[in-house]
DNA sequence: TGAAATGTTGGGGCG
DNA sequence: ACGCCCCAACATTTC
């Protein structure tokens, strides 16, 4: 090729806006070439789950539309990363690659052995900061410069450098070189899965950078003001909806947090602390890389958590017989998301009522969210197991019946996704064993039959979780 | 970003 | 009028 070319290698940064690495792509007067590398073995254990990868379909479609709007296109390759960059610098000349850095524990150690390796060849790979977070793990620390554990303190001090809003335009050109490399389709990377259990998501959701700016800008014009109180009522569309576009980068924080900041309204706080959460959840990452695995505090890891698999199994096909819990669990399999109240529920459910490791139950969102993240995943199945950071103590331990009651009061939100209770009265719809037998059969329901008996008492259930807490040495 | 047990208070029924 | 009991409503403590 004449003019010299820059390798842009897209990751969890699938978008064009606030592109810190496309930016200085572009800076480079050169050539760009964007390509997007499925490498299945990168994450070792964290590897993509089925859903995400579902996502990535669209995501990759869309981002190689909008980048043909620039005249540009988007590489598609599968196989080893580092095998891959180097057939493509070969291909195109290009001594340098830039890219959005990724603070998982294993892409931490992937970029170091990328440069290593690419330099010995002659190739620069070159990682951006300021992507995916607004403030940099390592950056936020205590008085006597320790990481956080404890969210309020953190978000503190976040406060008190607040980020710099300087969101990067979205490109209007980009340098094409005369002939494109040659690019797998998106179908050839086999990101769908061949029996169609994907055909709901792909009605609910819709992937892309577009979307995303759409889902911010009717959040913040009508959602924002009720965030505080509806994010936690299921049945009502009062969340942002934005996390499977946070996870794959199709929308960046600082985006988010500029246009909340330039709306202005004080109702935009209570989104933006969430944001500084899923910093922090980064941060406890960084720190504190084994979170992945283990309990952030040992003693917890002592817990005598035993996989039932007969009972994983209810759990996951949201047959456990309290409706609450069922239709979350539903809701998931479904569309690949879960309202975050009832994600609480669910966990609790698991590492409580069945007591069941809550590594199991992050394998199982990991699998089947669409906005799995590493982070995330990890800080909020420890918190729920009340192991990890900021958790909530062992002993609180959520009643699914209550929590139906308190924040689906109608039931609505169990109607929608256990269509077998849809005709119970909401008097009974979060306990239907305690329904009068006239009720149930005036509702059709049959229970042990059309859906199931509670399958562990809760009460019981809980006094069993208290007593292995007890066991628990109180210190450290 | 709990729930349940326990304690306290105060109104009303009733002998 | 008074003491007693019951119990809802609320507060506090405990897990």
């Amino acid at each position: 090729m004449s003019q010299d070319a820059v390798l842009l290698w897209f990751r969890q940064d699938l978008r064009l806006a606030d592109n810190p690495a496309l930016y200085v792509a572009r800076q480079t007067n050169g050539l760009v070439i964007p390509v997007y590398i499925d490498d299945l073995k990168a994450a070792a254990e964290w590897q993509a789950g089925s859903a995400d990868r579902v996502w990535l379909h669209g995501s990759l479609s869309s981002l190689q539309q909008d980048l043909r709007s620039l005249q540009s296109e988007l590489i598609l390759r599968q196989g080893p990363t580092l095998h891959k960059l180097i057939e493509l610098a070969r291909e195109t000349g290009a001594r340098h690659i830039h890219c959005n850095a990724r603070y998982e524990p294993w892409a931490i150690r992937q970029e170091q052995a990328l440069q290593q390796a690419l330099a010995d060849q002659g190739i620069e790979l070159v990682c951006h900061r300021g992507a995916s977070l607004l403030w940099e793990p390592g950056t936020i620390q205590t008085g006597d410069r320790k990481p956080y554990q404890v969210f309020t303190p953190f978000f503190k001090k976040c406060l008190q450098s607040p980020p710099e809003l300087d969101v990067i335009p979205r490109p209007k050109t980009l340098k094409a070189p005369a002939q494109w490399p040659k690019s797998l389709a998106v179908e050839e990377l086999n990101l769908l899965p061949r029996l169609h259990w994907h055909r709901d998501m792909q009605a609910f959701w819709q992937p892309g950078e577009a979307q995303a700016q759409r889902l911010l800008n009717e959040f913040i014009q009508t959602k924002q003001d009720a965030y505080s109180d509806a994010r936690n009522i299921p049945s009502i569309d009062g969340t942002s909806r934005l996390s499977p576009y946070l996870s794959h980068g199709e929308i960046s924080p600082r985006q988010i947090w500029q246009a909340v900041a330039e709306d202005g309204r004080r109702s935009g706080t209570s989104f933006l602390r969430e944001i500084v959460w899923r910093e922090f959840a980064y941060h406890v990452l960084y720190h504190f890389p084994h979170t992945t695995d283990q309990a952030l505090k040992a003693k917890f890891n002592q817990l005598p958590w035993t996989m039932r698999q007969d009972w994983f199994e209810r759990w996951i096909q949201g047959q456990t017989g309290y409706p609450v819990v069922d239709a979350g669990m539903r809701q998931l399999w479904r569309i690949g998301w879960m309202h975050n109240r009832v994600r609480m529920i669910v966990g609790s459910f698991l590492t409580k009522d069945l007591l069941i490791g809550w590594q199991d139950g992050a394998r199982w969102f990991w699998d089947t969210l669409l906005d799995a993240d590493l982070a995330q995943n990890s800080l909020n199945w420890q918190w729920v197991a009340g192991c990890g950071a900021d958790a909530q103590p062992f002993f609180r331990i959520f009643n699914p019946v209550t929590q139906g009651q308190k924040f689906d009061p109608d039931g609505r939100y169990v109607r929608q996704w256990v269509p077998e209770l849809a005709q119970m009265p909401a008097k009974y719809i979060h306990a239907p064993w305690t329904a009068p037998d006239s009720v149930l059969r005036q509702a059709g329901i049959q229970l042990g039959n059309t859906y199931p008996e509670p399958m562990v008492d809760h009460g019981t259930a809980r006094n069993q979780a208290l007593k292995i807490y007890k066991q628990l040495p109180v210190s450290i």
